[in-house]
DNA sequence: CGTTTTTGACCAGCGC
DNA sequence: GCGCTGGTCAAAAACG
């Protein structure tokens, strides 16, 4: 993914990181200075300066720490607001193309057209797509399948077809299909044993060292890594090892994907899956913005600001 | 010994 | 109806 596609969310505080504490004992606050100074913070003059005016600078600073917080919960709202409207657009114009005589191949058929591309950083990170509800064989119609599809660079000289989703997966089939000569694997979601959603992982025709993963259905249950996270007594999960690079050439202008494969449907049983199986996204937006926070100078001094004031004052 | 992977067989949808 | 194809099953093998 490229930089120019990131989003530009530097905030512009207006900072002065000059003011620090006056009344701190040198020895303190040399040592604070050091130790912001070993990273790389700006060295600021601590010289002159009123208590007042620490005061006022510290009122400032956590107005602005208030503001952001704000900001943040908008930028939240908006996203959840944006993809339920996407949400709601996709039903609709699925509603239009399906006809009710349309089948399982041609269910699949029409999900081509709702790929998008992700990057992955050693297959940690990764988002998903757009999805479509699929009408499926009569045997599965009671699953409303969200279809997704992930694109995931590998190295070339990997033969095995392992997507790192965070998820624990268990291979029931292997086909080679007529239009690509790479075999695609089948797998079923193994952590829980009545979760339906199933996977399929082939490498691309164009680009051999793209793995193509198409994810069936809704998780009901956290990701795998979060539930070992989380107890800490869960037992070993395999995630897969495959080393994946970190960028991933697209095309795509869009800088965001979205992940809606487990996204919430309003109106789904399984919507009240705990927290811990939020979207991937909000991930990548606040990987992105906390990049752009900590790259920005302004952010940084406020940020040395509040907490050297905080240090100094429980001193 | 329990779990996972492999792999050939089987089934169902689709086009002709 | 027949052949092709994608998807799934299930027994055997492999693995930890």
């Amino acid at each position: 993914m490229a930089c120019s596609s990131w989003i530009n969310t530097s905030l512009d505080l207006n900072i002065n990181p000059r003011r620090v504490h006056e009344e701190v004992p040198v020895s303190i606050e040399k040592e604070v200075e050091s130790k912001l100074f070993s990273l790389g913070m700006p060295k600021f003059n601590v010289e002159e300066e009123s208590t007042s005016d620490l005061e006022e600078e510290l009122k400032r600073v956590t107005a602005e720490n208030k503001k952001l917080s704000e900001m943040l919960s908008v930028v939240c709202e908006n996203y959840n607001t944006l993809r339920n409207h996407l949400m709601e657009y996709m039903r609709k114009n699925n509603e239009k193309e399906v006809s009710p005589t349309s089948k399982k191949r041609k269910s699949e058929s029409s999900n081509n057209n709702s790929t998008c591309l992700m990057g992955t950083n050693n297959g940690n990170s990764e988002s998903s797509s757009t999805d479509e509800e699929s009408c499926k064989k009569p045997r599965e119609e009671t699953i409303k399948a969200k279809i997704s599809r992930v694109y995931v660079r590998t190295e070339a000289s990997d033969t095995s077809l392992i997507v790192k989703d965070g998820y624990q997966w268990r291979k029931y089939g292997q086909k080679v299909t007529r239009d690509n000569p790479c075999p695609r694997a089948y797998f079923k979601c193994s952590f829980a044993p009545s979760c339906p959603v199933k996977k399929k992982v082939q490498r691309s025709v164009d680009d051999q060292s793209v793995l193509v993963a198409t994810y069936e259905g809704e998780h009901n249950h956290p990701q795998a890594s979060q539930m070992e996270a989380t107890s800490g007594s869960g037992r070993s999960v395999a995630l897969g090892s495959v080393p994946c690079s970190a960028s991933l050439t697209s095309s795509t202008p869009t800088p965001v994907t979205l992940d809606l494969t487990k996204s919430k449907g309003s109106n789904d049983s399984k919507s009240t899956k705990p927290k811990a199986d939020s979207p991937k996204v909000p991930q990548v937006l606040v990987e992105q913005m906390a990049t752009s926070l900590t790259t920005d100078p302004n952010f940084r001094a406020a940020l040395v600001a509040a907490i050297s004031g905080r240090l100094l004052h429980k001193n």
